[in-house]
RNA sequence: GCGCCCGUAGCUCAGUCGGAUAGAGCGUCGGCCUUCUAAGCCGAAUGUCGCAGGUUCGAUCCCUGCCGGGCGCGCCA
C-alpha cells in the first residue's frame, strides 16, 4: 500500500497490516459493558426477581430519545416474579440505583428505568479492545467449517450476478473466522456439462480460423460471449423450430447432435477435444483467477465439476446396492417424503449419466473426507433450495453424520433496471465494464482533483478500493432474501449509505490522527497499562457527541456475532453505518474539537478517535473492504 | 395446484428472543465550510406497517385465512 506514513502511524494506518481479532472476556451477543452495568443493575434488583445479569445484558436496549438515557432496562419481565406493576418496579429500582457509581442518572420513565452512563468509566471498558494490537484472528473453536461460494461456470461470462454471491461467500468466510471458526473457503467450479459443449460447438463449428483468437486480455471474457452466441442460436431456432420453419428445425438438430457428440468425446477423454477443452477451460480460470485478485478473494480449496464426475457415478451403484437408492422409468434416486410437493431426487439418468444432484452428493463426501469438516455451507442461489434440501436429506440417509450440520445460505438475484438478467437479451453486465465504469467514474468525479498532489500509484489504489468498496458493501448491505436492482449509475453516486461513505469516514478519522502526529500529538497506549488514570483522562468525555459514539463503539461485538450467527452480513453493514454516522457527527461538531483541545479532554478525544478508527476498520475488514489512507 | 421468499415514507430498504413517539438512505424543502476531510453535518415534510381475524397487559414482529409480486417443481445446472 502506497502512502502508509511515518512512525509510529502504522497502528493506525489503514493500509494493509495484519489483521488483529477483539478479545472480550464475555459471551458473543454482549459486551463488557451491558454485563458491567447488567451486574450492577442485578444487584440492585430484590432477590426474588432472581435474574442472572448474562440474561439481563440482553434485555438492555436504547431509549427512543439519546436524552432520555445511554440505556433502558424495560422492567415488564420482573412483574410476575415481583408481583408488581412496571412501573412501581422501575421506580424502585431507580431509587436503588441513585447514587451508584456507574451511573450519572437513572430515571423511571413507565415501566423503563432509564440509565446514563458515568461516561468516563464506560468508556474506560469499551475503549481498551479496541486500542489494544495487533493480534490475528484466532481460532478459539473445535468446529472446522466449509463455506463453499462463487462457483462460476467455465467458458461462461462472469457478471454483476455472480459478485453477490462472491462477495456474500468471502464476508461470511472472513465473519466466522473473526467468530473463531476453522473456515475453509472453498470454490466449485463448473467446468463440465452442457454448456461447455455448446461453447467449444460455436468455437469449433461456426468460427473459422481467424476467428477463433481470443483477445489476449480477456480471453474467458470472449469465451463467454462464444456461449452467448451458441445458446441463443440454438433458442432462437428452437422458437422457429416451433413456428414450422423446417430449414431451423434441422439446423438444430443438426446442432444439438454436435453438441451431444462433443459431450461424449469428451466424456470419453477424446484427445483432440480434450486438448481444447482444457486450453479453452485454462482461459476462463485465467480470467476468474484476475478478477478474485481484484476482489481481494482467496480460496484455500478450488473443487471442479470434472473431478466428483465419475465419483459421482460411483456412489450411485454404491448407494443403489445398498438400497438407499432405488430406479425408476430407467432413473436411479431417492425418495425423499419429505419433501412432499417433489419427493423424487434424481441422481442418475435413464442414459446412466451424472446430475447436478449427482456430483454435489459426490463433492459433499469428499469435503467430509478430504477436509474432515464438521459443518458445510453452501452460498447458493434462493432457487435452488429445494435441491439442497435434498442433498442434504439424502447425504443424511446416506449415513454422514455431518449432514446434521450442512446449510444452505439462499439469496435472491441480482436484477437490472431492464429487468432480470439475461444472456439471450443481452440485459447483463460484465465484470469488466462493472469494474472498469466503477474505476472511471471514482477517478473521473472524485479523485482527478489529487492528481499531480498525489503519486499515480496511489491514486490507481484508492480507486480500486472504492469502486470495489462500493460494489461490496452494495452487494452486501441488503438483507439476503431481498432481490438486489443493481442500477450502475445509482451505485456510482458513493452517497449515503455506501462503502465510500464508510471508507471516507476513515480516512477522516485517520487525518485528525495522522495531524496529531504531526503536531506530535499521539494517542497515549501507555494509558491502557493504568486503568484508574484512563478512567479519568476519559472522564473528560462529556459532549452528547462523544457519549453517542462510546455507546456505538460498543455496539461493534454483538453486530459481529450476530451476522457469524445468523449468516447474514448484512448486520454488520447497518451497524457500520450507524458508527460512521457517530463518527461524523462527533467530527462535524464544534464541541468536539479533537487537536484544539487541551489535556485530558484532547487525550480522551484522541482516543476515542483512535479506538472509532479501529472499530471501522475491522468491521469492514470482515465485509472484505479495506479503505484508503486519505482520500 | 404444491413449496419457498417478498409486501413498512414518493423510491430503495432496516426493524429476526413481542415493548416507549415505527427508523435510515435517496429524492424534496431550508440551513452549515477563516478552525481536525462538505464523499460531510443540522433541521423540516412524508406512514390505514398489503387486508381480515386470533393470541397478549402490549403485535410491523407470533398464529390462521385471504390479496398482490417473485422464484422453484422428474431425466438442465
Amino acid at each position: 500500500m502506497a502512502g502508509v506514513g511515518p512512525q509510529g502511524e502504522r497502528r493506525f494506518a489503514n493500509g494493509l497490516r495484519s489483521e488483529r481479532g477483539l478479545v472480550y472476556a464475555c459471551g458473543p451477543m454482549t459486551t463488557p459493558l451491558l454485563l458491567d452495568v447488567a451486574a450492577v443493575i442485578a444487584g440492585a434488583l430484590p432477590p426474588q426477581a432472581a435474574v442472572d445479569p448474562a440474561e439481563l445484558a440482553q434485555w438492555l436496549s436504547r431509549p427512543p430519545d439519546p436524552a432520555l438515557g445511554d440505556l433502558a432496562l424495560p422492567c415488564f419481565k420482573f412483574a410476575k416474579a415481583l408481583r408488581k406493576g412496571p412501573p412501581q418496579i422501575a421506580a424502585e429500582l431507580a431509587a436503588a440505583l441513585a447514587g451508584s457509581p456507574s451511573f450519572a442518572r437513572v430515571e423511571p420513565a413507565g415501566g423503563y428505568v432509564n440509565l446514563t452512563l458515568q461516561l468516563g468509566a464506560a468508556a474506560a471498558i469499551v475503549l481498551p479492545p479496541l486500542l489494544r494490537g495487533p493480534l490475528t484472528v484466532q481460532v478459539t473453536r473445535r468446529e472446522r467449517v466449509m463455506v463453499e461460494y462463487s462457483q462460476p461456470n467455465t467458458h461462461k461470462a462472469f457478471h454483476v450476478g455472480h459478485m453477490r454471491n462472491l462477495c456474500l461467500g468471502d464476508a461470511l468466510v472472513r465473519l466466522l473466522r473473526a467468530d473463531g471458526y476453522d473456515v475453509i473457503a472453498a470454490n466449485y467450479l463448473g467446468d463440465v456439462g452442457a454448456h461447455i459443449a455448446k461453447c467449444l460447438w460455436w468455437y469449433l463449428d461456426v468460427l473459422d480460423d481467424a476467428g477463433r483468437v481470443p483477445p489476449a486480455a480477456a480471453r474467458g471474457e470472449w469465451l463467454g460471449e462464444l456461449y452467448g452466441a451458441a445458446s441463443n442460436q440454438l433458442s432462437a431456432w428452437e422458437d422457429a423450430a416451433a413456428t414450422g420453419d423446417a430449414a431451423a428445425a434441422a439446423a438444430l438438430a443438426r446442432a444439438k447432435a454436435r453438441t451431444t457428440e462433443i459431450l461424449l468425446a469428451l466424456e470419453a477423454r477424446d484427445p483432440e477435444l480434450t486438448r481444447v477443452w482444457q486450453q479453452t477451460r485454462a482461459w476462463s480460470l485465467a480470467d476468474f483467477d484476475e478478477i478474485y485478485r481484484w476482489c481481494g478473494v482467496e480460496f484455500d480449496r478450488v473443487f471442479y465439476e470434472s473431478e466428483v464426475d465419475e465419483p459421482g457415478l460411483r456412489l450411485v451403484d454404491e448407494f443403489l446396492a445398498k438400497g438407499v437408492f432405488v430406479q425408476s422409468d430407467g432413473a436411479v434416486g431417492i425418495v425423499n417424503d419429505e419433501i412432499k410437493h417433489m419427493p423424487f431426487f434424481m441422481l442418475r439418468k435413464r442414459d446412466g449419466t451424472s446430475l447436478y444432484a449427482t456430483k454435489d452428493l459426490a463433492l459433499a463426501r469428499l469435503k467430509f473426507e478430504e477436509h474432515r469438516i464438521d459443518r458445510s455451507i453452501y452460498v447458493v442461489d434462493s432457487r435452488q433450495s429445494d435441491h439442497f434440501r435434498h442433498v442434504f436429506l439424502t447425504l443424511r440417509k446416506m449415513g454422514f453424520p455431518q449432514a446434521e450440520r450442512c446449510e444452505h445460505v439462499p439469496y435472491e438475484m441480482v436484477e437490472l433496471p431492464s429487468g432480470p438478467m439475461a444472456t439471450r437479451s443481452g440485459n447483463v453486465i460484465l465484470f469488466r465494464a462493472l469494474r472498469e465504469r466503477m474505476v472511471g467514474h471514482v477517478l473521473s468525479h472524485y479523485l482527478a482533483k489529487y492528481r499531480g498532489e498525489w503519486p499515480d500509484e496511489e491514486i490507481e489504489t484508492c480507486a480500486h478500493l472504492l469502486a470495489l468498496g462500493a460494489i461490496k458493501y452494495g452487494m452486501l448491505a441488503r438483507d439476503v432474501n431481498q432481490k438486489i436492482v443493481f442500477d450502475l449509475e445509482a451505485w456510482l453516486e458513493l452517497e449515503g449509505n455506501t462503502g465510500p461513505y464508510l471508507q471516507w469516514t476513515m480516512a477522516r478519522s485517520g487525518s485528525i490522527l495522522r495531524k496529531g502526529q504531526e503536531q506530535g500529538l499521539a494517542v497515549d497506549l501507555a494509558l491502557l497499562q493504568d486503568p484508574a488514570r484512563l478512567r479519568e483522562v476519559l472522564g473528560a468525555l462529556g459532549q452528547p457527541e462523544e457519549r453517542e459514539l462510546v455507546t456505538a463503539l460498543d455496539g461493534l461485538r454483538p453486530a459481529l456475532a450476530q451476522a457469524a450467527a445468523g449468516l447474514r452480513p448484512s448486520v454488520v453493514c447497518g451497524y457500520l453505518h450507524e458508527l460512521a454516522k457517530s463518527m461524523n457527527r462527533f467530527a462535524t461538531s464544534k464541541q468536539c474539537r479533537v487537536l484544539q483541545s487541551e489535556g485530558d479532554v484532547r487525550t480522551a478525544r484522541l482516543l476515542l478517535v483512535a479506538a472509532s478508527h479501529e472499530a471501522l476498520r475491522w468491521g469492514l475488514a470482515q465485509l472484505g473492504i479495506v479503505a484508503p489512507p486519505r482520500l
